[in-house]
DNA sequence: CCGTACATGAAAAAATCATGAAAATGTGAG
DNA sequence: CTCACATTTTCATGATTTTTTCATGTACGG
């Protein structure tokens, strides 16, 4: 059923997936993630909603979704006291999953991102230092915010030029180097940090 | 039940909730909000109705919407009285509130928007500078008051096609780009801000 | 040090945009 | 209905900006 759902799922987000309680541990303590799925029937009933206080100390801009199969209002009220942000009643429709999954990531997901005196605007799309508007070309603006759509992980040139490029194909130079080298040129400060033979993120402050 | 409108209403519009009249008052001095909706049985009956000419004095731009079970008309009365600009009854049908809402945010906008000489005014679609009107033809006039409808946001080609044409599938040309140019060749500013690669916008200040 | 990966200036190529002018369409008076 | 005039759309052009390539210099890890 996990693999099943991570695999359906990876579709449209990155998925991680943990068998074990200690193993979930493990995942948030490394990574930040956007939105976490929590079956209520998994790792005990109670030993589950552990997790959320857990996660939302590391990373308060988390959403929480519970999945269980038990649809009272007292499961509800449960998972909702247990700080998740929704509640899925199974069997559901992955359509359904889905597009709560987003309205939720929607919701949580910081809009804004500063570095030092730069704030990325992810809403709004835009980008300023100091009250100044800066304005990037449309490549420029669409490979920062696509290094920014995830600030903790680390992007190929692949993965970027899959993502702002509609034929990432016929890109044979070194086009992103030189684009990421133009943003940098026009922001006050270096929000963007190469990792050598990995590819490019974004500075974490 | 405030959660579950908070949530509701997140579909539709940025949403803040506060559970006691502190709080309320810390967001209202924090945030410029187009509406507040004030649940009559909150924080006292009348206590709570003291925020209403504070929200007022801080942001006179800002709707109130009074909610209340007891729907008799000196409860009305009272509300209007303190300074509500609108009354609801519970219980209330949701897509009421969102229409009652967005008509009341509606009513409320500011709609002048002002640029250097220029003024723009969005209630009486008119334009006018240095007291005298300008007269735009049609087309020029949906498309200047389309992308003056958001002052902020970017608006795409597309998007100004969808909005002011009926048959946007059957533009091929830059028919928007010479509508934009026919603005700007009768109006005495600049008021629309081209961002290369993404569309028009208005300019701001 | 050495080799590879990265940064960047500059030139070339491509895309985007503004606008004049012409063609098509709509409008209203006589 | 017809003509005159205004509006809307298309098209061609040139100016400008953006994007890409390429060559070369620099930093980094081993």
């Amino acid at each position: 059923m996990r693999e099943m759902l991570k695999e359906a799922l990876e579709v449209f987000y990155r998925v991680d997936t943990a068998e074990t309680l200690g193993e979930a541990v493990e995942w948030i303590e490394s990574f930040a993630y956007s939105a976490m799925l929590l079956d209520r029937n998994l790792f005990g009933k109670d030993e589950g909603m552990e997790l959320i206080p857990r996660l939302k100390k590391l990373q308060p801009s988390c959403a929480v979704m519970i999945a269980s199969a038990y649809g009272g209002v007292e499961e509800r009220i449960a998972g909702l006291a247990a700080g998740a942000d929704d509640y899925l009643e199974k069997p559901y429709d992955l359509r359904e999953l889905k597009m709560r999954l987003d309205g939720l990531i929607r919701r949580f997901a910081p809009d804004v991102i500063e570095v030092g005196s730069l704030t990325l605007d992810l809403g709004n799309q835009t980008i300023s230092a100091e009250g100044k508007n800066i304005v990037l070309s449309k490549k420029e603006h669409d490979v920062l915010f696509f290094i920014a759509s995830r600030p903790d992980k680390i992007f190929s040139r692949d993965d970027i030029a899959n993502a702002v490029y509609s034929d990432p194909s016929s890109m044979t130079s070194n086009t992103i180097d030189v684009v990421i080298s133009h943003i940098r040129k026009k922001l006050p400060v270096d929000i963007i940090e190469t990792v050598k033979g990995r590819g490019y993120a974004l500075k974490n402050v």
